[in-house]
DNA sequence: AAAGAGTATTGAGTCGGTTCAACTGGGCGG
DNA sequence: CCGCCCAGTTGAACCGACTCAATACTCTTT
């Protein structure tokens, strides 16, 4: 019978990455003690210590994660699933989570959903599968399938939920007060004199979209104007839904509108363009989500300011937080919105000159 | 003496992801035969197939990705470096570079090396040590070190270049045709009788600065202009060094200038409007790579669009052909830019109306 | 000087897959 | 009826790390 002769590996094989084994043979120690030394772990003395560095150094040793992952039951791999990274929402936002999730050890795998629910479940089992110690989630309008629930319940595995919540799962969020950004905008379109206040939402389906349509709402009522249906629109967060809309709303002569983000209002701005109405001359706008490079619009676009690089990094910190075992109780971070009085507001009163932001490596 | 009992888990443990000796055990067969069933290879009877089917089903078996590439050696996983995702000019690559590895059966792990060689360093150590199959590298200025070199040869993971080639770096390459970008925007400039033109670079250790402003030099030879270094700038492709060009640039009362890139622009833009001076009645102003909002602004830009998105897809299919091995040699590929006339270079002869692009997803 | 305490070091099992060599049993030709 | 071939199946080595239990070695302590 063969007794069994593991690591015997041939000298003349090609030139292949040195596995830990070759250090130990290199240093004439066994695997634990290299692996020690790596780590950091476990005392080893400093003599075994030196020839363990010397044949690290000497043969250019690197660890291979992937057998650490595998053994340790961890990737430090953390998945981010945005609807579309092209989107200039979620460029902010991301970088925010890869600086934080680098500075903590970790990697970001990125996907696109496309808001798509297949897709979106596709790249879900595919974190999974390869045991990413954690998801960020933008996710889909649909709601998770039975077998979904089960896998992700299965894997351990924590999601942060970003910018939209999702019914029935118990996760941690992170997302903007968008009923409060949208309060901010009507009232103040309503404090410097519009009344027939237009609003073009995101697809009523994401939680986001209605979390501001409900401050649309609330404004109207709390300034006493009238809501009027005929003066809303639904979009889907895209260009061609903002043109769509501005076609649709603006023969309605609306005194002003608020276009619930950035894509949607460029779209809405052409419609405009094509029609012949001009901002904030013929209309009044606010947008949301703000820009560096806004203030070579015009007109310089009013906004109401999402905190886009606190939204990544805090993503990132309640997935480690979560990972680290700190936490078990699932929390909610709701961030400010700001407002920013530019011209496409109309009115003004002061001709304020606002500079675009300079310094801003984005 | 203790018969070696491998894999001999006890059932009384919490539920965690049942591995294919699970599924082995389940079944009543081999792993091996589980194995083959799973990736179709081999010949399985179809009652074995069938048992195996169901217990996979039963016990929602998902393979470890891990253990799957630690085995196989390869990962089906792409690094991807660029120097920011929050510049407006990378999303829609990494997008474009996404879905063809997707489609491919790839992720993408992103890294943003803020061009700054020591996080460039960090990042490749990490993307070799996890075992990507292939690397992306928007790389920076600087030189590989020699270690670096070695690790890079040792590592089989072939490399594509974005954007900016490194001198003894034999890898494929993907890039824009810089030079007859320039060109291109010189001479339209030029043809429309502009004469004395500035122009803002890039970093001038980065390859396609270079290009671009040997195309602004080619240009103004070619039209007999002269060359004055005093219309010149160099930037480092960020917003405040577009601005802090204009204030530089400007006082010299230039024609118009070319700005090679986007951030660039706004930067300037804002300068020339601290200054008060107006484009494109003052000076008019060409600048590098366009984008679906461009339409908002004023005056509307005239470009040289860059094909971001192709520039992404070509990245991965050579990558893949790579690691594929159906290629040994490198290659460069050069994607031809496009002018986009609109206002801001001056001069319109014809005020055509270009109205925003409609539809477009990003 | 022997026993005990404590530390350095090693051997070998383990993570969850792939894969090859070897074995089994049924069908077929000679 | 025997032996061969081959499809189906299995056991076990292997990928490259981690880590526990056991051993070897120091250094005290009495």
């Amino acid at each position: 019978m063969p007794k069994k002769v593991r690591r015997t590996r041939m000298a003349g094989r090609v030139s292949k990455a040195p596995s830990i084994y070759d250090v130990a043979r290199e240093a004439k120690v066994s695997v634990f003690t290299v692996s020690a030394v790596i780590n950091k772990t476990g005392r080893v003395s400093a003599t075994l210590g030196r020839r363990v560095e010397a044949a690290v150094h000497k043969l250019n040793y690197r660890p291979n994660l992937l057998a650490r992952s595998l053994a340790k039951q961890q990737t430090h791999t953390l998945g981010m699933v945005v609807t579309d990274i092209a989107n200039p929402f979620f460029p902010a936002i991301v970088r925010a989570a890869e600086d934080a999730a680098q500075k903590a050890g970790y990697s970001v795998l990125l996907c696109n959903s496309d808001d798509k629910q297949d897709k979106e479940a596709v790249y879900l089992e595919l974190l999974l599968s390869k045991r990413v110690d954690g998801i960020i989630l933008n996710k889909t309008p649909a709601p998770l399938s039975v077998v979904q629930r089960r896998m992700l319940d299965e894997a351990k595995a924590p999601i942060v939920l970003l910018m939209r919540t999702c019914p029935g799962l118990k996760t941690d969020v992170v997302q903007t007060d968008d009923r409060q950004g949208a309060i901010d905008a009507i009232a103040h379109l309503a404090r410097i004199g519009h009344k027939r206040i237009a609003f073009v939402s995101g697809p009523l389906n994401v939680s986001n979209a209605r979390a501001r349509r409900q401050g649309y709402r609330k404004a109207l009522e709390a300034f006493g104007l009238e809501y009027d249906p005929e003066l809303t629109f639904e979009g889907d967060y895209r260009i061609e839904s903002g043109h769509r809309a501005g076609l649709a709303l603006l023969p309605h002569r609306p005194d002003a509108v608020l276009v619930t983000n950035y894509l949607m209002t460029v779209g809405f701005m052409s419609a405009a363009d094509e029609i012949g109405m001009r901002c904030p001359e013929d209309f009044g706008l606010v947008s949301f989500d703000d820009y560096p490079w806004l203030g070579c619009f015009r007109p310089r676009l009013t906004t109401i300011e999402l905190p886009k690089y606190e939204l990544g990094d805090t993503a990132v910190r309640l997935l480690l937080e979560r990972i680290q075992g700190k936490r078990t109780h699932p929390v909610t971070v709701t961030l400010l919105p700001q407002l920013r009085v530019r011209e496409s507001c109309g009115f003004m009163l002061h001709s304020r000159r606002e500079p675009v932001a300079v310094g801003e490596n984005s």
